[in-house]
DNA sequence: ACCTGAACACCGTTCAAGT
DNA sequence: ACCTGAACACCGTTCAAGT
C-alpha cells in the first residue's frame, strides 16, 4: 500500500471539471474557485496539480487541438489534409462553449517543447511530400485561418446579423478552399 | 456658462487613457481601476462615459480596425485592395501591445449597429465590382485570417522558436497572397 | 451633469499547517 | 504527497451622496 487514501485529484479529472465549467459558465465563469467546488475540493488544491490558471488554460486548449488533429482522416494528398483539418479545427472549437475565445487566452500548452510540438504538427504534412519549411507555412495559415474565423463566429451580436447575409460554412469553406488551391504554385 | 468646471473625462481621453494603460502593463494589467488612476480619478467615474468595461474594450478594438480601414491606400482592383487591407489591419494589431488578443477578447463595438458596419466593412469592395454577398465573404476570411495571425504572432514562447524556422512576414504574404489568388475563380 | 467614498461579491495566488 | 484555512492584494460594479 503506497498510500492510505486515493488523491481527490489528478490532472484529467481537473481539465475535465474545467471544461465541465467553462460549458455551464462560460469563459468568464470559468474561475480556479468554481472549478475546485466542481471537484468538491478548496480552490488552493488546485495549485498542487498546475502551476498557475494560464497553464490550465494551455492544458485545456492542447486537448482542443489535439482533438482536431485525432479527428483528420487518413488522406492521400496534402490538400485534402489541409482542409479536412481546417474543418476538424473549426468544429473541435465549435464543440465547447468559449472554445475559439479560450484558445485567443491560452498560451500554447506547446511552449514546453516548441520544437518537438512543431514537429508533431508538420509531420502529416510532410509525410504527403511537403518540405517542413512550406508544411509549417501552410499549417500555419490555415490554422490561424480557422481559428480567427471560429471567433468570428462566435462573436454574438455580429453573429445574428451576418447569419442573414450569409451561410457560415460556406463562406468559411470558400476562403478555405481559396487558400489551399492558393497553396499550389508554391508547394514546389 | 453652461458649467462652472469643464468635466474631467470625456470617451476619447477615456480611449486614449486605455491604451496607454495597455501598453505600459499589458491586457491582464488592464484594470478600470489603473486606468482611473491614469485619468486622476477614481474608478466608478469612468461609468458614467461607458457602460462596462466590455464595451471599452469594444471602442479600444474598433479604433485598432478603423487605423486599419484608414490605411489602406486607393487601389484599382480588389484584390489590391484586400492584400493592402490585409498588411494594414496586421500592423495595426501589431502596432498596440496585446492588439491582437484585445480584438479576441472584445466583441464588435459594431454590435450597436450590424447592418450599418457591414455595410461600411464592404464598401470598398463592392466599389471595386464585387457583390455585396462575396465581398462580404472574402472579407470575413481576409479579418480571420489576419486576427489569427496576429495572435499566432503574438503567442511568446512559439514565437521564439518558430522565428528560428520561418519568417513570419514572408509565411503570412504566402497565405495571403494564396488566398487572395484562390479567390479569383470565385468572384464570378 | 459628473464625480467621490464606501461597500459588495468576487478574483488568483501564497503559505503555513494539517494528515 | 496532497489538501485545508486563512490571508493578501487585487478585481468589476453599484449606489448613495456630494458639487
Amino acid at each position: 500500500m503506497k498510500r492510505r487514501t486515493a488523491p481527490a485529484l489528478d490532472r484529467d479529472r481537473l481539465i475535465a471539471a474545467s471544461f465541465a465549467v467553462l460549458e455551464a459558465e462560460g469563459m468568464e465563469g470559468l474561475s480556479m474557485r468554481r472549478v475546485a467546488a466542481h471537484l468538491g475540493v478548496q480552490a488552493p488544491a488546485i495549485y498542487w496539480h498546475v502551476g498557475d490558471k494560464a497553464e490550465l488554460l494551455g492544458l485545456m486548449a492542447r486537448d482542443i487541438y489535439a482533438a482536431a488533429y485525432a479527428a483528420v482522416p487518413q488522406i492521400e494528398d496534402w490538400r485534402g489534409w489541409l482542409r479536412r483539418f481546417a474543418q476538424a479545427l473549426r468544429s473541435s472549437l465549435a464543440g465547447h462553449r468559449d472554445g475559439a475565445r479560450l484558445c485567443a487566452v491560452a498560451k500554447p500548452a506547446a511552449a514546453s517543447d516548441p520544437h518537438e510540438s512543431a514537429a508533431r504538427i508538420t509531420a502529416p504534412l510532410i509525410a504527403l511530400g511537403l518540405t517542413p519549411q512550406t508544411a509549417l507555412s501552410f499549417q500555419a495559415a490555415v490554422i490561424s485561418y480557422t481559428l480567427g474565423w471560429a471567433m468570428f463566429e462566435a462573436n454574438g451580436p455580429m453573429h445574428d446579423f451576418l447569419d442573414r447575409m450569409m451561410i457560415f460554412e460556406d463562406s468559411f469553406e470558400t476562403g478555405l478552399d481559396a487558400m489551399v488551391a492558393g497553396f499550389e504554385p508554391q508547394a514546389a
